[in-house]
RNA sequence: GCACCUUUAGCUCAGUUGGUUAGAGCGUACGAUUCACAUUCGUAAGGUCGCAGGUUCGAAUCCUGCAAGGUGCACCA
């Protein structure tokens, strides 16, 4: 019998296991496969030539606690990272942590106004001391959370993005990439954001639809419509159809004289294509500065533009008496002077989209800036063709068409971003705020006049990069390419595992960085997670209150039920369900495993039954048992094919099955009649199939529960790590 | 506007590349047990697989159309 004070006279206590064996694992030191031991069941005969197996961590955010989001994407690279370590694969799986500019940025200053404090009361250097701080104060806590979902990351190798490896590595990168006239500075149209006082890129961005007032305004002989009219002091260009009839006596450049709001003004009329007849009056003039569309035409005819609204979304000297008005206060006043003026038409109400702010849902005001951008086309190209070919697979698949999607029609990228807390661009600018000269300088050693406009001195760029820019590097980077030999040994590496709403901002930039610059994909495969709701398919959120802490969870439930509740039932690209009925439910099934060892190592070694199950092998199973296991290894082939094919949701769930109704309900209870009976030869059987049975058990739920597993097996007197154990199977 | 996803039991979801009477968890009803189980075990009720066509010997699964919900992308002032 067990002895009284045996661990499994009691239920399964996980918090006071958990700590206890992650410490086990992390001092034995396989989490760096460099000490993976040598298998004898691979044809591998040294851990140099083992096959290898690497995941590169999406890096966490150092700005808060880790949430349930986060524990899923642990759960499943740590599934696919243990699955393939019990396989006897090298298993990397390589930890990081994120700076995410933008986004901590955001956060502090969220946390800034909380204390009453701004911003733009520090310096630029204050700022990024202050940030610095914060983030490794919550990158400590990053890691912590970490542990305690089990995760057997290295850590001799994790990275963080401001490590100054990766930062020469985004240099070199940025440096080569202007080399090959991929990245260029210039003036163009950016999304501007008048809180954060920043630009950002087309992805950062919102469309919000909005119902506002339309005004139609006589232009000259014509009538324009227009929802800006503030905007509109500067226009200069009226525009139209080349095939509308209604103007054609109108031919493009000739010069009318207009009566205007700042007086009387020549316009130029010019016919373009993008014009919609049917909407308005099908003229309207154009805003180059502050509209998209409107730039476009303006490039395309050659035409020039001045600046109306400032970065703080204030009127400038262009609106003459209403210079320094807001936006909004500005529009009233605009219209009024064009009632004044007798030059409003008329006001419809109309359904519009505007573009707002990913962050604060302000409207962004489009403005002019020189910035440095990639050209997207020669790099998506090659992007689009690993994916078609084969070599990088996307799971789920149809995710991939929405992959193709983006690329095809994708436009130069914004890197420049106007924030502290980043990587700052290495680069020399032109201080003549008209001049958008540039170029790009590693070491420092440019200087002088600029040579495109010889006015401005040259100076260090203020901006940081988009934290995109860096993170499309991770892969490569965080394994020292070019000459590292973790380059050589992991890279490409076999899975990228991320949420799927990072297609485009992270997994494509990627592709398209990693092809660029090391001329090879930067993973296999692609596994694009959803998001982790409540139980009623509701976002959670602070403010509803239904927010599931991972490491609450963990402490109440056990930490190997939270992962069984994230991965059970959960399809690749689909919304997670995660309700707290559901924890509780794995929460028994670990009750579940832990008594049925209490059952097995109670009637396997005792008096006057079979006992010391290491000496069981040699005893032949009774042909009742050998049914049983012929159909266990039946499960165990589905169960890795399952695996091997990432349904990690069928392969728990069967699993789950396997373990609980049949095993349990059914066997266990068989196997009393057989240990209470008098049958010797069936009892040793038995026992044989129960303990070996166990063990493959063990090893197969390691993987989904790997603290309960382990700490089981470590009763067992088996003297080795369930971590490292071989796989039941081949 | 375009694209993509979803639609299966009261709720949340599976259904492994078309194949016998469609499954799970939770919930519900009834019963049993406390002899591995801070419990567990058994039994049961409950589904026109969104709707309408089509392909097929055979469709929840493939095709077409429609509807509802969701997401993404792009935009016309």
């Amino acid at each position: 019998m067990l002895s009284e004070d045996s661990k499994f006279m009691k239920p399964y206590n996980p918090l006071e296991t958990e700590k206890r064996i992650y410490e086990m694992w992390e001092k034995s030191g396989y989490f760096n496969p460099g000490n993976l031991p040598s298998r004898s069941d691979l044809a591998a005969r040294d851990t140099t030539s083992m096959p290898t197996f690497t995941i590169i961590m999406p890096p966490p955010n150092a700005n808060g606690r880790l949430h349930a989001g986060h524990a899923l994407f642990v759960t499943l690279e740590d599934v696919m990272t243990r699955y393939k370590r019990l396989r006897g694969y090298k298993a990397l799986w390589l930890p990081g942590t994120d700076h995410a500019g933008f986004e901590t940025q955001v956060v502090y200053e969220k946390k800034l106004e909380k204390e009453g404090r701004s911003r733009f009361e520090l310096t630029r250097e204050e700022l990024y001391a202050e940030v610095m701080k914060f983030t490794l104060d919550n990158k400590a806590n990053t890691e912590a959370d970490l542990r305690s979902l089990g995760a057997s990351c290295d850590w001799s190798r994790e990275k963080f993005t401001l490590d100054a490896d990766i930062i020469k590595t985004v240099y070199d990168t940025f440096k080569q990439m202007s080399e090959d006239g991929l990245v260029y500075r210039g003036k163009r149209i950016v999304n501007w954001c008048t809180k954060h006082q920043t630009s950002l890129s087309d992805l950062e961005t919102n469309a919000e639809t909005r119902t506002d007032k339309l005004y139609y305004m006589q232009y000259g002989p014509f009538v324009i419509a227009t929802s800006r009219p503030e905007t509109k002091f500067g226009d200069k260009y009226v525009v139209m159809h080349p095939d509308d009839a209604r103007y054609s006596q109108y031919k493009d450049g000739d010069k009318l004289p207009v009566k205007w709001l700042e007086g009387e003004i020549t316009a130029t009329v010019v016919k373009d294509e993008a014009i919609d007849m049917e909407f308005g009056t099908g003229v309207m003039t154009i805003t180059p500065w502050h509209d998209m569309a409107d730039f476009e035409i303006a490039k395309r005819h050659n035409l020039s533009g001045v600046e109306v609204i400032d970065k703080n979304g204030k009127l400038t000297d262009v609106a003459g008496e209403f210079k320094g008005l807001k936006i909004e206060v500005a529009r009233e006043k605009v219209v009024e002077r064009l009632k004044e003026l007798e030059l409003l038409v008329k006001e419809e109400t109309y359904e519009h989209n505007v573009i707002t702010c990913y962050k604060c849902n302000r409207i962004l005001e489009p403005r002019i800036m020189p910035q440095w951008f990639v050209k997207m086309e020669p790099l998506a190209k090659p992007a689009i063709e690993a994916v078609k070919n084969g070599e990088i697979k996307i799971i789920p698949d149809f995710q991939e068409k929405i992959y193709f999607h983006w690329l095809e029609n994708i436009r130069d990228w914004n890197i420049s971003r106007q924030i502290a807390w980043g990587i700052p661009i290495p680069a020399k600018i032109c201080a003549n705020p008209g001049c958008d000269y540039g170029v790009v300088d590693l070491d420092n050693s440019v200087s002088g006049k600029c040579p495109k406009c010889s006015e401005g001195e040259l100076v260090i760029d203020p901006d940081t990069f988009d934290t995109w820019f860096s993170s499309g590097q991770w892969p490569y980077a965080t394994l020292h390419y070019p000459d590292h030999s973790d380059f050589k040994e992991f890279y490409p590496t076999d899975v990228m595992e991320t949420g799927q709403d990072l297609i485009f901002f992270w997994v494509s930039r990627m592709i398209m960085l990693g092809l660029y610059r090391t001329g090879k994909v930067p993973f296999k495969n692609v596994y694009l997670h959803g998001m982790v709701r409540d139980g009623g398919r509701q976002k959670m959120s602070k403010s509803k209150g239904n927010v599931i802490s991972p490491v609450d969870i963990g402490e109440q439930y056990g930490t190997d039920a939270l992962r069984m509740a994230l991965v059970v039932g959960n399809t690749p690209g689909t919304d997670l369900a995660l309700a707290e009925e559901k924890i509780k439910g794995y929460k028994l099934f670990a009750n579940k495993l832990w008594n049925i060892t209490r059952f097995v190592l109670s009637n396997t070694d005792t008096e006057g039954r079979p006992r010391a199950p290491r000496g069981l092998t040699s005893v032949t199973l009774t042909e009742a048992d050998q049914k049983l296991s012929d159909h266990f290894e039946e499960i165990l082939q589905d169960v890795t094919k399952d695996l091997d094919n990432y349904r990690f949701h069928l392969a728990s769930e069967k699993m789950y099955h396997y373990v609980w109704d049949e095993f349990a309900s059914v066997i266990l209870e068989d196997s009393k009649n057989i240990f209470f009976g008098q049958d010797e030869e069936a009892k040793i059987s038995r026992a044989r199939f129960l303990t070996e049975t166990l063990e493959k058990i063990l090893i197969v739920l390691h993987p989904f529960m790997p603290f309960i597993t382990e700490e089981i097996w470590q009763s067992l007197g088996k003297g080795s790590l369930l971590m490292i154990e071989p796989w039941p199977i081949k």
